[in-house]
DNA sequence: CGCTTTCTTGACCGCGTCGTCCACAACGGG
DNA sequence: CCCGTTGTGGACGACGCGGTCAAGAAAGCG
């Protein structure tokens, strides 16, 4: 009994969710609609449908990507090749790099792991649920560098690394915030800086 | 020539205003339509229309009288009765008091001002200049407590005072952000507590 | 060719949305 | 009482919204 080949998509699924998610970045959940995404996509709505099942399950799916691939690139911002080494080479290059990003945001769009949460936290708990995922996944890979970056003797080993991250992730999250608002470039870049400058050195 | 006097409104008008604000800050601007104002508030659409003027109207007024609420609790948490002895201890108070709201915020809302801002500046002028002037003066707020700090001899002197505002400012930025992220009560006060104590002291 | 499977499209449905409109209401003054 | 002014409410209009549907399309197989 042999496969009957059924007619094939026309579409790229990946470059329609990234046509969707900049859609949903711009406009938010509430604020986009789904002959908007069809506009954007060329695509009919039937056949948005049914390839992603919804615009619910269309944000949760772009939401879900989008935090993927933040957590991704922070940790090839900050794992580079596990040396301890550069572990302060790398945190510095990554929080100087989130301002820079924040900074070229002119639009003030900010980031739609944030934008999302903003929107959607209270009343989906899919949503809520996945930003909290990404949340600890950002927390855990600047830990790992601040202990790196203390085995190294470039931060205080006494110091918990965890806390140090924590506070670290919250001026990161802080800048993507002031951002919106529309910090200018010199506040951005000075967070960013006494931010490092004010994490504890080890005691000579 | 006597004023002729005409029918006197029904409502009270911060009372509705209250409603509305609580409506927008849950359902955030595109997910809250008139019909949801009109049944919160008690109003007919045609009141609320002569009322505010509109939909956007009432966002705006809404929001520039939350970012007013805002600065306005910021400013007599930071202020006091204008001496420097106590400067520090309103500060640390005023880090614990934001953390404390963020994690006591268990429905994951947030603060207007980061929503509406996420939601709109990148569209709406008005919106990001509001968000705009309300983060300088938070930030002009925490500069002059942090100024008043450093002549107390509670922070170093040589450290810049907006620097170190704006390093705060994106603290309590990003503790609202986490917060909405679902970032527990531990690693909120964390955050206050690391922030305050990262603060450069002055040297012996 | 017909068959089966899945895909595509855009018209359509039932309902929702913002803003308008107008009949009526509430007020003080003459 | 009438007058003029502003306020009230909900029906209404024009359009938008998410999702459905059915006719036709694209594919491999026999």
């Amino acid at each position: 009994m042999l496969t009957v080949m059924a007619r094939p998509r026309k579409f790229d699924e990946q470059q329609v969710l990234a046509t969707v998610r900049e859609r949903f970045w711009a406009g938010g959940y509430a604020g986009t609609s789904m002959d908007d995404i069809a506009a954007a996509t060329g695509l009919g709505k039937g056949s948005l449908y049914g390839a992603f099942g919804g615009k619910q399950h269309l944000f949760h799916r772009v939401f879900d990507d989008y935090c993927n691939s933040v957590v991704d690139a922070t940790a090839q911002q900050l794992r580079g090749d596990d040396d301890d080494e550069n572990a302060y080479a790398r945190l510095s290059a990554h929080v100087h790099a989130v301002a820079a990003a924040t900074v070229a945001d002119t639009a003030q769009r900010g980031c739609l792991l944030a934008k999302g949460t903003a929107e959607l936290a209270e009343h989906d708990k899919t949503v809520a649920d996945r930003a909290h995922t990404a949340i600890e996944a950002l927390h855990a890979l600047l830990k790992d560098d601040i202990a790196a970056c203390q085995r190294n003797g470039d931060l205080d080993a006494n110091a918990d690394p965890g806390r140090l991250a924590a506070l670290v992730l919250s001026v990161l999250r802080g800048i993507e915030a002031l951002g919106k608002a529309g910090a200018d470039e010199e506040m951005l870049t000075d967070i960013a800086r006494t931010a490092l400058a004010v994490l504890p050195r080890p005691a000579n």
